[in-house]
RNA sequence: GGCGGCAUAGCCAAGCGGUAAGGCAGAGGUCUGCAAAACCUUUACCACCGGUUCGAUUCCGGUUGCCGCCUCCA
């Protein structure tokens, strides 16, 4: 069986095939740091990270590499306003991505590089490229020659004359062609900047990424991702730097995850309708954000709403009780079922749809709604008086791995408070007592401390709610 | 102007040549001391108009509407 992914370069879904048997080496752009990041800059972090993990799952061994941009003229404007330096920020708000980000259930990247660790890179990056030809000084600035690069515009489509000239002229313009772009910026009175050939200053945005991906993964890498609105200029200009520079293919497979819309507009920090991650977790499990994201394709636009999330949580609940009643089955089944093989086998076919869904393009969609006949499944198995500890075993066992793919959790905080316990017992007695006033009495207390009760012919089992 | 995406039930969302997965919400039922959880039943002229085809939600052309990129942006 091969995984499929859609590749932006050919718009189509293509097998994978890595460049090396049983590796995938990946590199996701990450969010220039001045900021909490908001639910837009989440969606990739979730998605590919769930890539990742998938990739884990059918046991490749995944270079996974995410950078901070933590250079840049928003993070200037911001060191101003605020009287703080550039780094301070930085540094604070990526300790706020980390927070934020495994909230969310993301692993650590192998590297999370950034542009101030790796000046040295960049500006040998840019050297080179001078040296070859396809960037060249002006007034301490250096500009990357656009045209003479041969595929500008393969990734976006873009034909090179139709990119609308003139757009980027400005007045007292260094650079030799419109269409050029900024490798090396030259710094302004007092600005944050570094020693290079060219005069004190700082790199431009799309150096960065060329030169930390082929730093940390190599010339040629198996998969560049990040959100769709990278494509151009972004992307296009890291594949132009780094094929000019390399004479070798960037990246074989380029994934770009939709937006998230707010009132069906594009969320984003320039237009001011963003919705921190930091504030929606204040308020909402941070688990069901992330499996409202993987329950829409991942190259499909979300339309973002509190009512939405909320109905997510209802979804997700629906799981986690399932897996829960599995839970409190565990110790009082018995084995002497004759039917296992059935179960199990239901399970295993369960398993392989899951497969087969994320194969195609992480279909993260349909193999939510693998785990939903999973759960479907188990509720119907517990229905039977008499279960079987080996079938129970297998799928609490199928939960947790499926869960687990998709970083999302299934442990909830299980610490039973004596107190709680005994509550449960008295309200027991009662209800053999048939005081069926006292054991409701009981039942509310319980829910007032958010305990929720559950009567089954197996006895009482409780969650909180 | 160039490039691209989307339109599926009350809501969310898959499918993408053989008359529509899943979830949420709703209705009815079973189970329960009552509940809860669960199970069963139930809810779609796939934006519109043409074309191709034995057959289209699915392919092609057009129309309408919405959105995005071409400038910093996940």
């Amino acid at each position: 069986m091969t995984i499929k992914i859609y590749n932006t370069l050919t718009r189509k879904k293509e097998v994978f095939t890595p460049l090396e048997e049983g590796k995938v080496k990946m590199y996701v752009c990450g969010p220039t740091v001045y900021n909490y990041i908001h639910i837009g800059n989440a969606r990739p972090a979730i998605v590919f990270d769930t890539v990742r993990r998938y990739f884990e799952h059918r046991e490749y061994d995944v270079q996974f590499v995410s950078n901070f941009t933590d250079v840049d003229d928003k993070l200037i404007r911001v060191a101003k306003e605020l009287g703080e330096d550039v780094p301070t920020i930085s540094d604070r708000f990526i300790k706020a991505y980390f927070e934020d980000v495994s909230a969310l259930g993301c692993k650590k990247a192998d590297a999370h590089p950034t542009v101030m660790d790796n000046m040295d890179v960049i500006i040998e990056f840019i050297k080179e490229l001078v040296d070859r030809g396809y960037a060249y000084e002006s007034e301490g600035d250096v500009y990357y020659r656009t045209r003479k690069f041969d595929g500008y515009g393969k990734l976006s489509q873009q034909s090179i004359d139709e990119l609308r000239v003139g757009a980027r002229i400005e007045v007292g313009e260094k650079k030799q062609d419109a269409l050029d772009f900024a490798l090396w910026k030259t710094a302004k009175d007092g600005e944050i900047s570094w020693e290079s050939p060219w005069g004190t200053g700082r790199p431009g945005w799309h150096i960065e990424c060329s030169a930390m991906a082929r730093k940390y993964l190599g010339d040629t890498i198996d998969i560049h991702a990040g959100g769709q609105d990278l494509t151009f200029p972004h992307h296009e200009n890291e594949i132009a730097q780094s094929e000019a520079l390399t004479g070798k293919t960037f990246a074989n497979y380029w994934m770009h995850n939709g937006y998230i819309n707010i009132d069906n507009e594009k969320m984003s920090k320039s237009l001011g309708n963003f919705v921190l991650v930091h504030d929606i977790i204040k308020h909402h499990d941070p688990q069901v954000l992330r499996f409202f994201m993987l329950s829409v394709h991942y190259r499909h636009p979300i339309n973002y709403s509190e009512e939405l999330v909320e109905k997510t949580t209802a979804a997700l609940g629906r799981l986690k009780t399932s897996y829960q009643n599995l839970k409190h089955r565990l110790d009082i089944s018995t084995g002497l079922t004759n039917q296992n093989e059935e179960w199990l086998q239901k399970i295993a076919n369960l398993d392989a749809e899951f497969i087969r869904e994320m194969d195609d393009d992480f279909n993260t969609a349909n193999a939510i709604s693998v785990l939903f006949e999973l759960s479907k499944q188990a509720n119907y198995y517990l229905m039977e008086k008499n279960t079987d500890k080996t079938v129970i075993e297998a799928f609490i066992g199928e939960f947790e791995q499926l869960f687990g793919v998709l970083g999302l959790s299934l442990t909830e905080d299980q610490l039973l408070d004596e107190d709680i316990e005994l509550l449960i017992e008295q309200r027991n007695q009662a209800r053999r007592d048939r005081d069926f006033q006292l054991s409701d009495d009981i039942r509310d207390r319980l829910k007032d401390m958010n305990i929720i009760l559950e009567d089954t012919p197996q006895g009482t089992r409780w969650k909180r709610g």
